[in-house]
RNA sequence: CGGGGUGUAGCGCAGUCCGGUUAGCGCACCUGCUUUGGGAGCAGGGGGUCGCAAGUUCGAAUCUUGCCACCCCGACCA
């Protein structure tokens, strides 16, 4: 087996093809810079789905399902946005195929020309806005707080599995709101819960903070952004909210009468996490041996695998095993008993440790005769025999104790690269040879941005929210700054 | 769209420079026996339009021309 290497940027797609085809995460689809999820994937999907749903649910959010196809004048009405996706939009010109019988070919037929043309959302804020324009009148239709989980299409010049393909899945919410202030405390609300989510369900550390206007999204007044840190020292965006203002009620003609009787335009959010985050979930986590999954996202979080020599072993080993399973199953926990006769045991450890699985149980003729169990963990690769009896007071530890270190160790990771400077050589010097974060001090300007960006390839990922103010000066023009801002290579 | 690279079995590759039996290796797969506490051993077996097309030649995976696809690095971006 070719060892996964998480450290060094030139080994990724090495890394990739293991962990993701091994792991039967994905593999490369013929179809241009697209993703197959593989069965065991999708389950780390669905996982992830169902708690993020039921935040927004907890926040007041329900779902809702919008068109795939928007009409092309959609998305010309607002202008930076159709500016943003203009260069990456796949678009639906026809709506038949013929058969021509010189070429004896199947081709698109000339006469179901569409009269406008359609595109592929990249995205959802046009054909909602459109759609809200028909729900809103009054104050009293407000707030909106609606969330779709669907796919999109973005055609990027260049794709990269899982944390850029050209057809992802996502959960967009898009918010109307009476108020400024209500839409802003909703823009911030939802950071949190995405913020919550990654350090508390993915074991992912992130930096909170806003965007710079150049790395703004495309009709947004503010972008909020968790960022994370890669084992290779690269920057992740993990999940973005955003004040879109009264840009796209503007846009779309959407006003509502408030208390007074006076006509305004809505105030609006939107935000949204992607099949990214398993790019993510993977890559801060990850060791040579393959995944390590955090025990709340785990599809399976308990693996048994018996030992045994012949059948009467086995089938003792049945009965104690099945028992096991139960009791740890009534205690809320997914268990898998991998009893096929089609693999020896050692190929089941190393199979479940590529796969992630957080804690592996083995149980022998040994065992049997002892009344004892081996519980191996996944994040540490060590594992113990211990009594069968305090097993499931084991196996509690274990889980809080799994899901607590893989997130400390990635913050010890990311403690130990986030490092505060204040010389531009040196930045240029760290952004080459060690990567990871960079406190320092910038003018606010998009031109010294744009000139770090060209020199460096380092880009400003945000601007922290919890960062103290810290009088300085900027690290390229020596003009005054009022707080650091992190700068890092990012995916 | 620029720069680099690769296309040979499901996966990973050798063979290509310098054309020559039936195209080979590892893993995986199938059958049988022995095995089973860290990816088992032995024996046998199946699987290929050598990316596509044309050309040169007695003969092409190998040489020539054209095309295509994919990967990596940039620009772009969740």
């Amino acid at each position: 087996m070719a060892k996964i290497i998480t450290k060094k940027e030139e080994n990724y797609s090495q890394w990739y093809n293991d962990i993701v085809t091994k792991a039967d995460l994905a593999e490369n689809s013929p179809v241009r810079g697209c993703m197959v999820i593989k069965p065991y994937g999708f389950a780390i999907w669905e996982k992830m789905q169902g708690v993020l749903d039921k935040m927004f649910k907890d926040t007041g959010h329900s779902n809702a399902y919008f068109p795939l196809f928007i009409p092309k004048s959609f998305f010309s009405r607002e202008a930076s946005h159709v500016e943003g996706f203009a260069k990456e939009c796949a678009v639906v010109t026809h709506y038949r195929l013929k058969n021509d019988e010189k070429e004896n070919n199947i081709i698109v037929d000339p006469g179901a020309k569409l009269e406008e043309e359609l595109i592929v959302r990249p995205t959802s804020e046009t054909i909602i806005w459109h759609t809200y324009k028909n729900w809103i009148q009054s104050y009293r239709d407000l707030p909106i707080l609606v969330n779709q989980w669907a796919n999109i299409v973005r055609w990027e010049m260049r794709t990269r599995l899982f944390l850029r393909t050209t057809e992802f899945l996502w959960q967009e919410g898009h918010t109307a709101h009476a108020t400024k202030e209500e839409a802003m405390e909703e823009t911030v609300r939802m950071i949190n819960v995405y913020a919550d989510f990654a350090e508390n369900w993915m074991g992912m550390p992130v930096l909170k903070g806003t965007k710079t206007n150049s790395e703004r999204f495309a009709g947004a007044l503010e972008t909020y952004t968790i960022e994370a840190l890669m084992q290779d020292g690269k920057a992740l965006q993990s999940g973005t909210s955003h004040f879109l203002g009264q840009n796209f009620a503007k846009a779309f003609d959407v006003q509502f009468t408030d208390k007074n009787g006076k006509l305004d335009y809505v105030w609006a959010t939107s935000w949204g996490v992607s099949t990214r985050l398993m790019g993510a979930l993977i890559m801060a986590h990850s060791d040579d041996n393959g995944l390590v999954l955090p025990p709340k996202l785990a599809p399976t979080q308990i693996v048994i695998i018996p030992i045994y020599k012949n059948n009467e072993q086995l089938t003792q080993i049945n009965e104690k095993a099945e028992k096991i399973k139960k009791q740890l199953q009534d205690k809320g926990y997914s268990v898998k008993f991998d009893d096929r006769d089609t693999h020896k045991p050692g190929w089941k450890f190393a199979e479940y440790e590529l796969k992630g699985y957080p804690i592996r149980l083995a149980i022998g003729p040994k065992d049997l005769e002892n009344n004892t169990i081996e519980i191996a963990r996944r994040d540490t690769l060590t594992k113990e025999v211990v009594n069968q009896d305090g097993l499931l007071n084991k196996v509690d530890e274990l889980i809080d104790n799994i899901q607590n270190n893989i997130y400390k160790k990635a913050l010890d990771y990311r403690k130990n690269n986030t490092r505060k400077i204040d010389d531009y050589e040196e930045f240029k010097r760290i952004m080459n040879e060690e990567g990871g974060f960079v406190e320092a001090h910038w003018d606010g300007t998009a031109e010294t941005e744009e000139k770090v960006k060209n020199e460096t390839r380092a880009s400003i990922r945000c601007i922290p929210i919890d960062n103290e103010e810290e009088k300085g000066q900027c690290i390229v023009t020596g003009k005054p700054s009022a707080k650091r801002v992190v700068f890092a290579r990012a995916y």
